[in-house]
Order: C-alpha cells, then structure tokens, then sequence
DNA sequence: CGAAAATACGAGTTAGAGCTCGTGTTTCTC
DNA sequence: GAGAAACACGAGCTCTAACTCGTATTTTCG
C-alpha cells in the first residue's frame, strides 16, 4: 500500500494527476487493477492518501530539522535559509508533490483532498509569523502566510526542473523573494 | 471564429482545460461539434489560437497603457504599479488566461501551444530590465524576468479568486513582492 | 433560376479511462 | 489435510470525450 503510494507518487510526477490511468498505477506497483482498488475507493481516494502522507512527512521533516532552533528568534534569513533548504529537499526526493500541491486549478474533487495538507502548512506559517510578530492583526497574518506559501510554491517547479549551478542560484532567488517580502513585515 | 474563441475562454475560466469538452464548447458557442473541427483542427489547436490572441490582447494592452511614460526611467514602485495595475484588469477580464498560463504542468502538447505566449512575456519583460540596469549579466537579467514573471502567475489566481478588499490588499501585496524582489536588483 | 461549391450539421465511431466481478489462488483455522 | 475466508486477478463493462463523415443546407455565380 505504501508501494503503491510511492508508485503513484512516480507517475504523478511525471505526468500530472488526469494523465495517470489507475491502470498505470496498478502495473507500476506490479498489481492488477483489481487489487487496487481494495486499497483504495477510487482515484481521488489515492490522492488524498497521498496528499496525507505528504502532510504527515512534512510534519516530520519540520521536527526533525527544526528541534533545537528557536525560530522565533533567529534573524530572518536564517529562518528562511532553515526552512527553504528542506523544503527544497523534500520537493526534489518527491516529485509528485508539486503535481498535488503546486497546481492552482486543481478538478474539484482533489481541492478537497488536498485542503488538509494545504490547511496543515498554512497552520504553521501562520504560527510562525505570529510567533515573530505578535502585534499583527490575524487578518494580515492569515494574509502574509498565503502569500508566502504561494511564493514558494510558485518557485519550486523552476526550481525542481533546473539543476547544478542554476538550480542553487533559483534556491537563492526564493530565499531573496521570501526575505524582501517578509523583512518589512516580520523583520 | 472569435466567438468561438471567446466562448472557449468563458469555459475554460470555469472548468480548466482538461474538463471542458470540445462538444460542450460548440454548444456553447451555438454551432455543432462538426463545424468547430472547420475552424480547428483539434482541442489543443483551440487552445493554440486562443494562446496568440491573449498574446495580442497583451501587446495591445502594453502599447496603449504605456505609450507615453518612459517606463526604464520611472521610480520602481510607479513602474511596478503601472504594469501591474492593467495586468489585474486584464487577468479578471480575462478568466481563461490563467487558466492556459497560471498552470504548472500542462499536458506536453498545450507547453507547445502556449510557449509563444511565455516567450513573448519573458522577451518583453527582459528588454525592461536590461533598460534599466544596462550592466547585468544575461543570465542574471533572465532568471530575473523568470522569476518576476513567476510571481505575478503565482499570485494571480489568489487575487481574481478574492474581491473587495481583500482582492484589493492581495494586490498590494503583489506590488510588495515584486518591489521586495526587484529593488536590489534594479532599484 | 439552377447547378455547383462551400459550409453546417449531428448521430455515430473510436479509443481510452475508471472501475467491477466472476474466478482462481493463497492463507488461515481446526 | 480439508474446508473456509481472504485476497488477487485481469478481461471486460460502461461511460465519456475527441473527432468523423455522409447528408442537408446555404451561398456563389454563370
């Protein structure tokens, strides 16, 4: 079941949700399309276990690179330097988030099955910038977190598809992005 | 033929391009599903015309809203205000432009029927930034455009999404970012 | 006006996707 | 070791979307 999420990942990534058949799935995994689906609903089903385990490795990710620091208290490229390196990290051992996550009009079925993981990053940005800022009214909060998600997610393709000397100089355009955009803010 | 485009448009605003069935807009633009194939040879060449008309409508746009003012010289927050301030009008006019844009990961044969659109953009946006700071690098000058470009596509979808204030805010946002991003670069 | 060319039509074809279900195979229990 | 329960199988069902093609209609022009 794992197997067949990593699988799905694989293909995901590199082809987007609609183009992958269930079918291709299944062969991938080396199951037949029977078995499949007595793991899963249906295709939907598949993206939301999918986009859960993507919630579930993110939140460790964070505990696992973040323990010891204070966030909260580091200066502001540090912190983005901290969370940035990871995330790209993560973005490129799993290809198939960008394709869950990255794409703005996602079919109505799959908002709903990626909303938890949407709603589980937009609940730690905003901790976070409250954390830093704490005279900030929620709305802005609320409203500087989804912008820099979006930031984010908006670089990751490019920053995905390049590699070598490029690829570092896109992770430094992020890292530029973010820290203009939050320096006046949270600074 | 320009209706057909429009109506094409309309649909895809609502439902993205996978979804929108090649019958669906025949009906909708009052003709049989025989007589859209007179006009266009296939979906994907629907979505090729309708790339080069957003195309024009954008040089058009460009032309009248900037005929006068010497855009290099301008202050960097007018500059970012004068461009962005039409391309918000032009993206809630124009529903289906993000859809055939904003997105991440086309189907392989839709990233050849928009790269005219991409390339006339990033071409335009290259000669303004070389305009005004003469001594960057080639490379530079493009990953900046890339980049730029990228913000706006990214923020886009949140700011047609929302309206009132709130559509309002996202936008000065958008300027935030930009001049954030920008200033250090051609500031 | 009438014939021919061009255009419009829409039911039908084709292909592929999601999904099912009767059958075969393995695994469990006594 | 035998029966039962759970699981796996994959050919095939169904539905939908892109696209076609023989026919009907309109337009053009001598």
């Amino acid at each position: 079941m794992e197997q067949i999420l990593t699988v799905a990942a694989e293909a995901l990534a590199e082809s987007g949700y609609e183009a992958v058949s269930t079918n291709t799935i299944a062969a991938r995994a080396g199951i037949s399309p029977g078995s499949l689906y007595q793991f899963f609903a249906n295709k939907e089903d598949i993206a939301h276990a999918l986009a859960e385990r993507y919630a579930a490795q993110l939140a460790e990710l964070r505990t696992a690179a973040f323990d010891g620091a204070d966030l909260p208290t580091l200066p502001l490229d540090q912190l983005i330097d901290a969370i940035t390196g990871p995330l790209v990290e993560f973005n490129l051992a799993n290809g198939g988030f960008k394709a869950l996550f990255a794409r703005p009009d996602l079919p109505p079925s799959l908002t709903d099955a990626v909303a938890p993981l949407h709603a589980a990053l937009l609940g730690r940005v905003t901790a976070l910038l409250s954390a830093r800022a704490p005279g900030l009214a929620p709305e802005v909060v609320e409203r500087t977190a989804t912008v820099a998600i979006q930031l984010v997610r908006a670089m990751m393709p490019l920053i995905v598809a390049a590699d070598g000397a490029e690829r570092a100089a896109l992770v430094g355009e992020l890292r530029a992005v973010l820290h203009g955009y939050l320096e006046p803010v949270v600074g």
